[in-house]
DNA sequence: GATTAGCACTCACTTTACGCGAGTGCTAAA
DNA sequence: TTTAGCACTCGCGTAAAGTGAGTGCTAATC
């Protein structure tokens, strides 16, 4: 991968930008025509040769344009990375949606999922913020009918598990309160193995419902991410590459199935920190179904007591220079949320 | 509509499971040889010929076989309704998973969709139960951090509502435990008229946190359904008449756009009570973008207290033998579940 | 030495033509 | 009422020919 002149960067990046416009091969002639560059279309095509022979473009066949490999978009993103800001209308549009919503937490995650959905054409995740850690913050116990209890669990960082239980005998909601009250007294902010390395209760109700209480923060604990949504699958089907063939719906396959998403996200978001943003393009992330895909990664929240990931999903050619900083400014904003709300000791 | 000799009802089934099976319009000839029937195939062109003239049948042009309209699909309909009973061993199955996740209330409605899409190879599409009339089961208050409360409402019915609460200056957990206890107190079992109806509280937090709970349940009540859930969205896509065209991917926009899903749901689960089944076929929906699509629904739940949608969207020839059933029996199963937990009064 | 005009060449895409065959409707005989 | 026979229709697949955008190379020019 030798160095690029001046010049064939120049020329580089006008052919992804105008192939990722329009989605066509960018010829020499174009090129020259549409960017007023100061040369003829052979000098052109002489450096478009040496952009292919270095791996950064390639012709879909021989009488055609040229279109980026995944070399020639890497080298674009990563021209991109830097100056790439979100208009300030669009900041304030997406603030705004986001204040309007701040009551609803479980909006938040769907709402983000939307608008970045809209903001890129891309299909966009988001999951919900998970800890590391669980730690223990309260329980409420409901009791609904005959021997069903409604739990309602609180953990540190705002994540909250309905659970029905189901008693060996009738408990009155006097008694379940009682339990519930001592249970919160016991077990404030307790890390799961703490809770795990406590004393058995006297009282055989504390008991059972410390048990259920256990196994529910140890599910939670062992679950890679919080819940997950998406928005903008469709999006994906308008694009041009994927109308035909069964390329896209491949790729919504993988996005449909929640377990081998989660899976996805962990990997790839894992080695990435809260702050940093991760693009991976084409066969990057690993995964044969989205070799004609880039994703753009990022992790939101408080680092150690709580953190997501969200991101898009696009087609190679996807608009990066409106993807990158959506992603970016929605992460800041969800990190601020759930800083404010949930990220303080108490 | 005129009257269907035996002869032509059995034709027109025929065809129409035909077609579902092969997506290829039926011919003559063939229908005789599969279906090793007593007659000619001239004689059989002859009803298809009558079953044209009726409605029932059409050519997708000249020189192909017939194809059942919509009425001929309805004829089809009408005809398994009664009949069709899920296999034991699928009952099985499904019950059996929705045993093993009867704790979480909320992989409920996910695994629902998961099941009603496999079983169905269409899109799923499942709402968490909602209750006409809200009516106030139980409040809890969790300081996070400075001013900002979570609050987490359970309404009767099992709905659970999170939100955070800004105050107007910093409040101890304990004072809040001591306003949610005193609420719960008063408001147990109120529907939300009558918590509007209620006097002002003399104490200032108690009366802030009213008016929060009021307006949340106001919130809740004016939604016309709980959450909504789907699945399998890209079985559309696999569909042979949808592989080309953009038919499919103008369908999946319909619900991926929650809003306009609920008010889908809304405007045909309306007329259909629990336990029933509703069957759009095509334009019966009045959705222009589903004119190529069938839709299996049906409600779920208790009436009166929580009840819900479900369903299945599929292409006009989706396996109706299939679907129907399935759909029959998830709604009963989570009737069942909605019924067993958070039925009861109390 | 870099740039450019000129030109032959390649090859996907479109259009046109055409044969094939499945399926039909009609008629006349059984 | 049913059926054999037959002419007819028309979508579909294949082949052939034409079109044109775009290239790479060479030789002239700056």
């Amino acid at each position: 991968m030798a160095d690029l002149t001046e010049r064939q960067q120049t020329i580089l990046l006008l052919i992804t930008r105008d192939y990722i416009d329009t989605a066509q091969p960018v010829g020499s002639k174009r090129l020259v025509e549409h960017y007023h560059l100061d040369l003829s279309s052979a000098t052109i095509r002489n450096e478009m040769a040496a952009l292919t022979e270095m791996g950064y473009l390639r012709q879909p066949h021989t009488s055609a344009g040229r279109v980026p490999t995944e070399e020639g978009y890497r080298f674009f993103v990563g021209q991109m990375m830097h100056q790439a800001e979100l208009p300030e209308a669009i900041q304030h549009t997406i603030s705004h949606q986001f204040y309007q919503a701040r009551a609803d937490v479980d909006q938040w995650m769907a709402l983000a999922a939307s608008i970045l959905a809209h903001q890129s054409q891309g299909v966009s995740v988001v999951t919900a913020p998970h800890a590391e850690t669980v730690r223990f913050k309260h329980v409420e116990l409901i009791s609904t009918q005959g021997r069903q209890v409604l739990m309602v669990m609180v953990l540190a960082g705002g994540e909250v598990s309905q659970q029905i239980l189901t008693l060996a005998e009738p408990v009155s909601q006097e008694r379940l309160s009682q339990t519930a009250a001592r249970l919160n007294g016991l077990l404030a902010g307790l890390a799961l193995d703490a809770v795990a390395a406590l004393p058995a209760r006297s009282d055989a109700l504390d008991q059972d419902i410390l048990t259920l209480i256990l196994a529910d923060m140890r599910r939670i604990s062992e679950s890679t991410s919080g819940q997950i949504y998406t928005d903008g699958q469709t999006n994906l089907l308008a694009e041009p590459e994927f109308s035909e063939s069964d390329e896209a719906r491949r790729a919504l396959r993988l996005f449909e199935e929640r377990s081998t998403l989660r899976d996805l996200l962990a990997r790839t978001a894992a080695n990435s920190s809260v702050g940093g943003l991760q693009v991976l393009i084409g066969s990057e992330g690993g995964w044969e179904e989205l070799r004609q895909c880039s994703m753009v990664l990022a992790r939101y929240g408080v680092p150690g007591l709580a953190t997501g990931t969200l991101g898009v999903l696009g087609p190679m050619r996807m608009s990066y220079a409106r993807t990158i900083p959506t992603v970016r400014y929605v992460a800041d904003l969800l990190s601020d949320m759930v800083n404010d709300t949930i990220g303080g000791n108490d």
